[in-house]
DNA sequence: GCGATAATTTAAAACGGTTTGGCAAAACAC
DNA sequence: GTGTTTTGCCAAACCGTTTTAAATTATCGC
């Protein structure tokens, strides 16, 4: 049914139910009542193509989905779509071949161009970062999930990498660790950088020198967990401790460990990061695992709050979310062994 | 720009532009060339909503996403969306509370009905699914990644899990395994019943007999695998081998034979499901798992090519698809012990 | 009860394309 | 050279809303 015919039934100009079911001041409330009940009664929705077209309203965010090791990324959507469902707004997902870095720029050039998606959200932010510049350039609304330190005016929402890990690092030093071998993400994005400052401060804060062979950067495999590990372990004096960017990671360096021989939570010592899985729990691993924690779905939840923030007029500026990270320490953390 | 003006700059009707850009076979060649090479040079680009009010066509299929244990999700999406994104067809997804069974087939009904979608594409059907029913009665297109028994024509796209399943058990079989477990999906959907077959002929084959204590039915967690086969092992004689729905699965019964001090390959045989994910590998796995493969991946961007093949008039009756699974045997099958 | 003001409602013009039906010009048959 | 097709292009109608600007009706002060 269109709007036409809908409104002629009511007896009413289009312009008035449109404006009723709006929610436009402009209508009294008690035509506004009447025509939401025939609304729903007669089965009439708008034209969700024609609304988008006379308002000029994509209706819907874009997202840009890398092709490796996301295993993250359906956490994150899913705290999306949750809060999204309610609101009238798509999600759009779009693809990127990691394997051509060009093709990302030009991929969000063409979602920016395409007047498809009214903001995006920009994962994995590198300090300075090209597609940031690019967004802001263009004038297309846009939330960061991460930081940058570009001189762009941008929203973000992230969580306390540095913070985090420097209590990781240091909860380890705490326990007697001097050998502390980190496993980061990838190299260049600002989220391993603020690890690796949390890193190095929590070292230097303690007066024990940086090591780079004990720093390995990649993506958050298990397969990548288990060699970088396995390398570090064969080192002689072997780390007593790892600090891990990721559930995956530390699978592999579990892994790595016994196939050494070496027992987790009494000879290596190990923490990770945990973005909260339903399916993967730190705390059901053998020996459970000590973990920094911030729970990716509610950050997609929360992430579509700000977009929907930034879309409805509230600057730039103001949308800066900064979250705590939680350290849970469980039993994969102890003292290092005493002939270490 | 509008066609207007596009259309006005080339000396042209905005009907001749529409034709040679579409494509039509009205409009001359060199017309096309022309009126091609000026939209690139000039940036010329159809107003994404103007050309869905004016067709009809939404632009975009529909996913839902369930809420709960999704870890292969973003793999199929991730296939789908490379697929798509070469057409000008976009993703939309929608989330459903698991919980809420009633909202799924609503969520369906308002994706159907809101026209914002050409089609849908339904994930782990049962034998009798609503929603395949609902969809048809609506006249929405749509695809199943799975199966269902229910006496409504649908196309689909479902990879051989009896098969699958059947020649797992059946090589556990041959290798002297009597008493084998299965860790199967959730109860009730299509491709757990299907395994469930698999398992049971295969069994029946030999003349095993079918013991239910030895069959579980839940997500596919690690928590889960962990907490059957725990139960199972508990039990007198024990089982000495695992079929596994997923790779999560497998390993929480890796980390339950390892509680009990029993060694994977040698005292207790594993075979779980894998939907090859970049960041978990049953190869790296130690030992690494024998395991029944079939990508997810593939699946999804299979899926977009039926999708689009039904939207551009294929019959649905056509439109089925039977995938042959991998079944990759490596160190985690073995013999039963000889006590066994 | 009247003019002024406020509260509702409406007709018509966007929004930016696609598509139908028609019309010249060119190509063809004879 | 005439009548018939075919080819290439165009004007106008249409897709289903929102929104602007104007018209109508209701309310109010006095």
């Amino acid at each position: 049914m269109k709007l036409r015919e809908f409104a002629q039934q009511l007896g009413l100009s289009p312009t008035t139910v449109s404006r009723a079911l709006s929610g436009y001041p402009e209508v009294s409330e008690k035509t506004r009542k009447r025509v939401a009940e025939e609304a729903s009664r007669l089965g009439y929705r708008p034209n969700i193509n024609a609304v988008r077209l006379a308002t000029g309203r994509a209706g819907a965010i874009g997202v840009v989905m890398g092709r490796s090791g996301e295993f993250h990324f359906s956490e994150f959507m899913g705290g999306l779509a949750e809060r999204l469902g309610t609101e009238d707004i798509d999600i759009l997902v779009s693809p990127i071949d990691d394997k051509d870095p060009k093709g990302e720029i030009q991929l969000y050039s063409r979602l920016a161009v395409s007047g498809r998606v009214d903001a995006v959200i920009v994962h994995s932010p590198e300090p300075n970062d090209e597609r940031i510049a690019l967004l802001h350039k263009l004038g297309m609304p846009f939330l960061v999930h991460g930081r940058s330190d570009i001189d762009v005016p941008h929203a973000w929402l992230d969580i306390d990498n540095e913070g985090a890990i420097r209590r990781a690092t240091s909860h380890l030093i705490d326990l007697g660790h001097r050998r502390i071998a980190m496993i980061n993400g990838r190299k260049g994005r600002t989220f391993s950088l603020h690890r690796d400052k949390g890193y190095r401060d929590a070292l230097q804060a303690r007066g024990i020198p940086f090591d780079p062979r004990l720093v390995a950067h990649g993506n958050f495999t298990d397969e990548l967990g288990f060699r970088f590990a396995r390398s570090f372990l064969e080192q002689t004096p072997r780390p007593t401790a790892f600090v891990a960017g990721s559930m995956m990671t530390a699978l592999g360096i579990y892994r790595a460990a016994r196939s050494m021989g070496l027992e987790i939570g009494r000879e290596v010592s190990v923490i990770a990061h945990d973005d909260v899985f339903p399916y993967l729990t730190a705390e059901n691993m053998v020996p459970s695992l000590s973990a920094t924690r911030s729970s990716m779905r509610a950050a997609g939840a929360r992430s579509a709050d700000l977009v929907l923030q930034l879309l409805s007029g509230r600057p730039t500026e103001e949308v800066h979310e900064l979250w705590p990270v939680e350290l849970i320490l469980r039993e994969s953390t102890a003292p290092p062994p005493e002939d270490a």
